[in-house]
DNA sequence: GAGTGGTCGGCAACCGGTTGCAAGAACCTT
DNA sequence: AAGGTTCTTGCAACCGGTTGCCGACCACTC
């Protein structure tokens, strides 16, 4: 068995309480023992047990990270991001991902309870009542969703999806078909605010989708038939399972149908044709998102980041 | 704060004792007794600390997933099959990221360390010595590396290059270019050694690389000017990288060279062209590693996993 | 009515640490 | 030389649970 603080103590004759200092408040033992106890703790092998200490600390040094779809290369960026910047702090992060299934949500989040000193939710799919009733076991931060009073890291969705229509609207489109996401989803319903303010446009919606290539390849067929000349999707794996579906019904993308994502993922730039994208900051955010719970008193400080349209070559004229 | 064991015993009248018992051992409980304590508990929102009740039972019933790169496409499958698996048995899956640093790793694991029952090590970076060395601390199974003496979840690599050599062979391909993975890869020596077994091959070895599309970017000019006519890359994202350097310098995949990847990872089959590779089977891997866990009494049982090579667009006939 | 057996719940030690308090020692100060 | 500091260490309570042991209480049986 891995060696304790009392297999220490008693190598070297001292107290326990002898040993504890040596590690966690070093300056309150004579450098003569401290120097014995390492030696006898190096010995030995002995570490300590950070859950031992966490249940009189109350801190454990550790944080939770839970995403909807750890498979969706939105989230690794952001996830090593919040990483780097928490080991830069001493803490560790520990990332859990819930199959886009609130149930599953809500037990990860019950299990990191008291086991990590905070929880960092990214694009949650439970209700806001039910984060809040459960934010007070556990201190949270929010990525891509906005609760009164809780701490959030938020990313301009709105400005992206109107720089996009923007843009679609310069090539000519006005008939523009609105792939929205999952039931829940923040990022969803602030792109279908952004969506409906914006004048002049001829808007089809269709959802709530999968927010995966397969939820895109779902709805290519509805969307060919819908009359739009241009699609806006909830995400870029949305927009390449469209692009997939659409190209397998001998529909060409930009040329008859033009389509534009929301993340900037890796497979969107490798992609034929290259995905025209609304790029999301998920490494700042990953990065905000350390930094405001480590911070937080407990305060509901929220940051927005802003967002980018990339034009690449999934856009184009609209046909007449 | 959250209410603790005592709250509820004082809220009902009982001892602590009797609480803990009709959580851990209600059949010890009197059925009176044990649904005022539950209501009581319901009331003021108890849920037992795990981390309390890990000191001494000394079971966590969660486990450690650490992989080298979470934005490898390769992962997610695995991950997901892993935390399905362990939710079906009452567990629950803490994934790390190691960003292919040893030193990371190390200490990962050093934080995993009693608070978790074990750890699933995946395609690992640590030497042997030091994986056996930190197994003294915490349950192990590795994936993708062989270890004497420990729980081992294996893909038959051997046979998949074998199969990707035999193709290629089959299609008139003498001289083939190896692109090798990082340093301390066990997947990667399995490769080299497949590949020097094969009969009548004229084979150029490149490595170590970055197991990542910019890895295969960085080796795709010096691939390119050693006059191979086919690649065997280690994995599909250097595949993919490979594929995109060569078409920047003009040259077809696969009319001038032949690319096979392993791993078959989604990006792969939907690049153009779709990559020809060796699948990993890294859903059943995850499964497998989550069972040995539970199972092995320390026992170092090795499961090894076949592959299959999986012909689409990246491989075709050496020009003459 | 005493003896038997079983159920239930309290007591207290323990898991592996941390930390406030106080005592003893060594060192100054005047 | 008496009194005051500062340093160092041990003691013991505590964090939030679990669990072996024992005694109280109950219903039954003979």
């Amino acid at each position: 068995m891995a060696a304790t603080i009392k297999d220490v103590a008693r190598a070297c004759g001292v107290h326990v309480s002898t040993v504890s200092r040596t590690f966690s408040a070093p300056h309150l033992v004579n450098p003569a023992t401290r120097s014995r106890v390492l030696a006898a703790a190096d010995d030995l092998g002995y570490r300590p047990n950070r859950a031992a200490r966490a249940l009189t600390t109350g801190r454990t040094f550790n944080m939770g990270l839970i995403v909807a779809d750890i498979a969706n290369p939105f989230f690794p960026p952001l996830i090593k991001a919040a990483q780097a910047q928490a080991r830069g702090r001493d803490y560790h992060v520990f990332v859990a991902d819930t199959d886009e299934d609130p149930r599953v949500e809500e037990e990860l989040i019950r299990t990191f309870t008291k086991q990590v000193d905070g929880v960092l939710l990214c694009s949650p799919r439970l209700s806001n009542k039910m984060i809040e009733r459960l934010a007070e076991d556990v201190p949270f931060v929010v990525v891509n969703r906005r609760i009164r009073g809780m701490p959030a890291v938020l990313m301009n969705v709105a400005q992206g999806a109107k720089l996009a229509l923007e843009h679609l609207v310069g090539l000519g489109h006005r008939r523009i078909a609105l792939v929205s996401g999952p039931i829940g989803s923040w990022t969803s319903n602030e792109m279908q605010g952004a969506a409906a303010e914006a004048p002049g446009l001829d808007l089809v919606f269709f959802g709530p989708n999968q927010p995966t290539e397969s939820g895109g390849l779902a709805v290519a067929a509805d969307v060919a038939a819908c009359g739009a000349t241009a699609v806006l999707a909830y995400n870029d794996l949305v927009a390449l399972g469209l692009i997939e579906g659409l190209s397998e019904m001998g529909i060409g993308v930009p040329d008859q149908i033009s389509v534009i994502g929301f993340d900037d993922i890796l497979p969107g730039r490798l992609n034929r044709p290259k995905l025209t994208t609304v790029a999301m900051p998920a490494v700042a955010a990953g990065r905000m998102a350390v930094d405001l719970l480590l911070q937080s008193g407990g305060e509901g400080a929220t940051v927005t980041l802003d967002t980018a349209l990339i034009v690449r070559e999934s856009t184009g004229r609209a046909q007449s």
